[in-house]
DNA sequence: AAAATATAATTAGTTGACTACATAGTTAAC
DNA sequence: GTTAACTATGTAGTCAACTAATTATATTTT
């Protein structure tokens, strides 16, 4: 077993940790959808999951809702559009709108991709080990994040200690 | 305030999660970077820990002491190198090596980059109010993952429900 | 009514990870 | 001493996020 320098460094590299296991996980659900031949990005769970909900939605609502920026959202949801999965048409009031729904071939699909999530969500739980209180604190770390944002905490610990 | 949906789902959309988090805080300490006008990637960080810790090293062996593939390394390197930060020359013994160090202009900078790292792990401390044990549950999960990969995890929970 | 501002969507370019494959050199087996 | 297997590195192509700047349309202000 090779030295792992990420975990001895513990929370002075969080964020490298956080991104490891994050990309572990998507790397190996992508592996999981290619094996079970299912033509479809993990990353776009979320966007069906919402869609589900809401029957209609713009672009700007989806990206909010997810807390992501739109110019992210608008490269995802132009490759669901192109596999046939979604359909945009322009809102007739507001013209810069372009209003977002599930094609029917994802309405079709839907029975078989709440298996996958429900399964992917079981996953999870038993790999926390029934444990969720790691939920709590990235909340609380999401929370000091939006208060003050990352930068202006290293910049005040910088301000400190540079001569 | 509006809607967070991905906060909604709870441990369902963990992996969702641990990006946004992690993508907040590289993007938030590049822009902390580009304020204070050095000419750093915040990625490289741990690779200057580890070659102030090892003289040489080779490509392999920092892709394996931070848990990254090589593939990723090299191009890190290539940058890093490129920039003038690294120097590496073929080992004239075992000819498929690249033995790395660090250039002239790291070791200048040092004491510098010292600060900035100590700055960031600060603030890190003091985001997470103190309170390290986030990191025993990110440990396990590890551990978990290393055990059984997500894609095993996620495929006998999938075989259960499926028809 | 015209000008200024705001909003929705888009495009282009950057970063950083990955997998899969290719190449070059080393070691082991026969 | 060849051949086979392994190891170190490199290349190509994919993916998901970002910022910054652009375009088109709406809304507000003067």
């Amino acid at each position: 077993m090779e030295r792992d320098f990420i975990k001895e460094l513990g929370y002075k590299a969080l964020d490298n940790r956080l991104k490891r296991i994050s990309d572990r996980m998507s790397h190996d659900t992508r592996k999981f959808f290619k094996e079970i031949e299912i033509d479809i990005e993990p990353s776009w769970h979320l966007v069906f999951k919402l869609l589900q909900e809401n029957d209609v939605i713009t672009m700007v609502e989806i990206a909010e809702q997810l807390g992501y920026t739109h110019p992210s959202m608008v490269v995802m949801l132009k490759k669901m559009t192109a596999k046939g999965y979604l359909v945009s048409e322009k809102d007739t009031i507001d013209k810069r709108k372009q209003n977002i729904k599930l094609a029917q071939k994802s309405i079709d699909l839907l029975p078989e991709l709440e298996q996958i999530w429900h399964s992917c969500e079981n996953a999870i739980y038993k790999m926390l080990d029934k444990d969720l209180s790691i939920i709590k604190h990235l909340d609380e770390i999401e929370e000091s994040l939006r208060a003050i944002p990352f930068n202006e905490r290293f910049n005040s610990e910088y301000q400190k200690v540079k001569h």
